[in-house]
DNA sequence: TATATTTTGACAGCTACTCTCATTTCATGG
DNA sequence: CCATGAAATGAGAGTAGCTGTCAAAATATA
């Protein structure tokens, strides 16, 4: 989704020769430092918290910090899905009508960024709405992901991924599952979510449905 | 848009007293931060202009430029049309069609938009795709228009501006017109804004037109 | 002209972020 | 097992955006 390269976390397919030691030693940094943020996070507040406190719990230095992740932000942030969603985009029957095809990679790319821990699924939504900066970077990541979806759209209708059109609609498809994300932290986290994305996807696909106030 | 006070720029209204000497200085001093912005900007890029700098040709104390402008992204992008835009959609006939209401203020908003020259206008977009955090700031701008987007729906169609359907309608156009804006951008200004303004509407209001690729 | 209020400037301070360079840690070939 | 090369790390200094405080200057009011 930010466009970093996103570690190996499934177990060494066979024939592939495990990764040596410091491959592994990688990403038990990088996890250090995403569990010491989401802790004192969740201690302090976003803004309280400094890259000196996380190096200092994760046991690394300030610089380290920063060689893995470019900003604050990334730390909270980042995730590594949209390779996995062109996959999925890629995998579903070409005969599948778009709109469906669509709403069953989302909803399986919603199922897995919740298999994180419900509580760090929940912690980045509360971010989101609570720390401008937060949503700032999130905004920024999923205009990335509006770019991938516009390359799925081409390759799916065989139209032009740069088009207006295509843009226009991939990028109105991005916002409002964004809205939706922050809808559901606003709500404490209490509705369903996918029937909220399933309600979103509704009104971008038909319109606002017709007035039942 | 963000939020800010907005400067009162029209010609004072007969009866009112026209502002004090110190009203006057303030939206001098103002202008003058902006102006030495937009000229620094152009001459050495976004980045490599400092915040003393741009003190320094408007003739202020850096103190000075935080205390009108929070953030070195919002002296290039504040504008304040929001309550501009609301005023227009209230002021459209009730029997009128949403969408159509929607395209006429959009539209009048834009022309609003460029009489602030159009050389500042193009500045802004290509900062918009050139400069990240420009971007980001524009995105949250752009947030904060969906906000009262909401509330104009809400008074037009009788419905909740707070539910999820709103909210998704709203943010997907609001997305849209922003991928709009980036596309004009990266054409260098070439199309006619209006007309890509309009496809981008038909594209939000009636999905992706039949592929004639 | 005297007084109250607002605006400004100077300065100090914090923190995210960058860059450089020496040191340590791991991989590899003999 | 050791020597060589490469990669990761740590330490430190430096930049710039941004916040706060407080005294001085400019402006309004009486």
């Amino acid at each position: 989704m930010t466009g970093m390269t996103a570690p190996d976390t499934s177990f060494s397919p066979a024939g592939s020769p495990r990764p040596g030691l410091r491959e592994r030693k990688k990403i038990k940094t990088r996890e250090a430092i995403r569990t010491a943020t989401y802790a004192l996070v969740e201690e302090q507040g976003y803004e309280a918290t400094t890259i000196e406190q996380i190096a200092e719990r994760a046991e690394v230095s300030p610089s380290t910090v920063f060689r893995y992740f470019p900003t604050k932000e990334d730390i909270v942030l980042t995730d590594e899905y949209d390779p996995l969603i062109m996959e999925e985009l890629r995998a579903r029957p070409a005969d599948e009508p778009w709109p469906d095809s669509l709403r069953h990679v989302i909803r399986r790319a919603i199922s897995l960024g919740m298999k994180d821990s419900h509580a760090v699924s929940r912690l980045r939504t509360r971010l989101m709405v609570e720390v401008p900066s937060v949503r700032s970077r999130m905004m920024e990541s999923m205009s990335e992901t509006g770019r991938m979806l516009c390359q799925a759209i081409g390759e799916r209708t065989g139209r032009d991924p740069g088009s207006l059109e295509v843009r226009v609609y991939a990028m109105s498809i991005v916002g409002g599952l964004m809205e939706t994300s922050m809808y559901w932290a606003e709500q404490d986290h209490a509705p369903d979510f996918e029937a909220l994305v399933d309600r979103a996807l509704d009104v971008i696909e038909h319109g606002l449905p017709q007035e039942n106030h």
